[in-house]
DNA sequence: CTGTTAGCGCATTCAC
DNA sequence: GTGAATGCGCTAACAG
């Protein structure tokens, strides 16, 4: 433990911890000839400043923190990778938080960082959040900003991609290849990032002079086995020759029942989905995707929320539309 | 800001802000009636205790570091998963931080922790170590658990699984297959943990009776575009039958070098991979396995760390050997 | 069972 | 330029 204080220094030194705490933090008031002593023995000595110390006294903590639906997925550690990288290069740390959609987990969570344990909070929240109190609590009391996964009516800092332009682009796609009934898969149906991608499916359809037909979009939700069904009906029984997955998580499921009901893909039908897999050039067949810069997200995220931090001017409802990207593969034509 | 102290719900119910704070943690000094006072004021104020204040007082944080090369990857994402888990249950905080395998930064990262901003490290040590005084200092000051990769002449807890014999294994299936030309990309060499995967390889050739032919193992890097050219040099030149990848990141390369250099996965080229991608059955063609059980060993990991903090007896040098699974494919017959 | 006192390590007054 | 004194909010030792 680098068990050294300011106090110890002090005595090493014959100086007073007053004078080695402002050289340590570089202050005007000390001689250079002093401050280089200090630093030195600092050094020398390993010296790491106390945070609890120092948090209590400043009410800086130097912490962020990030709450997530999920971390093993994708896109969010992608852009944790994001967040993290410009953290560290401010010197700030990062604590993670995992809501598994759970909103009263998100509730005690954002409770919990209500005490300064943190400086700033990002948050995708929980896809199931129906009681919005928490997330208000929180945008009132703390610098927020909200990535990816947002509420509508709320007014805060936010990190969107174009949910609705791309979902529209991706239905005009399949419509431009051919399809003529096209399936939704509508996840996140809580969410503005949800309803934005269901609208530029619908608005698409409309463009297009398709008539909307809502047996072609399936709500699904954390419940796997139930989207599994639901999924399996409409391919079964709707039979579209073309879908558009919301989210990625609903991709391998697709692949897996079209192999069960023998439909070939893209012959019988062509998917299109909201994804950030690697493998997706390399699936079989590939995956035509709309690709989130994730670590992007990120890095806007974290960045905008320093800014916050330091009482920078930033509009404290200004949202920043990133552009996801359509990936099409040669391989299907899709 | 939950800015309600001690001593206001102190002043609030005419108690010291002893009584209240024992009253809080449920002190066995403190009669029902007075505690069920305190904790229906805490309750009524959301009350929220300081962390910094509580540790600087208590020398315990509540707060966990895990370390590693990466975030954005199946495996370390899914082993997060499983330590956030652990540590939510009880109580405790995750801190993130990412070395990108490299060493120094891994080293300042532990200096930064060694004082007090942690109660304990889960760490999966940068593959690019090769000055281990960091690591040895942060053995000495602080509990800490490896996991996956880590170094062998350390003594500590860990957790890894059983790297030599998950290799053998592969290799073994391979030659079952009828390969006789097997390579290796050869990755963490650095560490035990990518050494004993190379030793199961060779020793399961020998046991065997295949010549071991350095040719055929190629060492990779971060280097990606080395890497790729490296492996690419492999597949052309030596023309092996079978290829056991040490880690995930370099199986899409080799699809890709395949792809142009026209070989045929599996008929030319039959190839297993350590790897977590939950899209290996849906590849083109379909990937065989050796799956590690990340998130139990994150569970595991954070599980230990915790005994160790509580001081419950664990042997400081324990290692916990979890199994990872060969996941054949009936389309490829591998 | 409850109160008083003290101090964790640091940063900020206010003196000189 | 530097030092002395104070308190952030909490908990632990010591009383009673």
């Amino acid at each position: 433990m680098s068990n050294i204080t300011i106090k110890e220094l002090a005595l090493e030194l014959n100086l007073s911890a007053a004078t080695v705490s402002r050289a340590l933090s570089d202050s005007y008031e000390i001689s250079a000839a002093t401050k280089q002593r200090v630093w030195d023995l600092a050094k020398k000595l390993n010296y790491e400043p106390n945070p609890s110390a120092s948090t209590l006294r400043s009410h800086k903590s130097k912490t962020l923190a990030v709450i997530i639906p999920e971390i093993a997925n994708n896109f969010f550690s992608q852009a944790i990778n994001g967040i993290e990288e410009v953290s560290r290069q401010h010197g700030y740390h990062v604590l993670i938080y995992q809501t598994h959609d759970n909103s009263e987990t998100e509730a005690a969570f954002i409770k919990s960082l209500l005490s300064g344990r943190v400086d700033g909070v990002l948050i995708s929240v929980s896809s199931e959040t129906n009681n919005k109190d928490h997330i208000n609590s929180l945008d009132k009391n703390i610098p927020v900003v909200f990535f990816d996964r947002t509420l509508e009516d709320i007014a805060a800092v936010k990190i969107t991609t174009n949910d609705y332009e791309s979902a529209y682009i991706a239905t005009e796609h399949l419509i431009e290849r051919g399809c003529k009934k096209i399936g939704f898969l509508f996840a996140l149906n809580n969410l503005s990032t949800g309803k934005s991608r269901l609208s530029g499916y619908t608005d698409a359809l409309a463009s297009n002079n398709i008539t909307y037909d809502k047996n072609q979009v399936i709500t699904c939700d954390k419940n796997e086995s139930q989207n599994h069904s639901r999924i399996k009906k409409l391919l079964a029984k709707n039979k579209p020759d073309g879908i558009i997955s919301s989210i990625e998580e609903l991709v391998l499921p697709c692949y897996a029942i079209c192999e069960e009901l023998n439909i070939s893909i893209p012959d019988d039908l062509k998917i299109i989905s909201f994804s950030n897999l690697k493998t997706a050039p390399f699936l079989n067949p590939s995956l035509t995707t709309i690709t989130q810069p994730a670590f992007e997200i990120g890095i806007t995220a974290a960045t905008l929320l320093l800014k916050l931090l330091n009482k920078k001017q930033v509009d404290t409802d200004e949202i920043v539309v990133l552009k996801s990207t359509l990936i099409k593969r040669a391989s299907t034509g899709c």
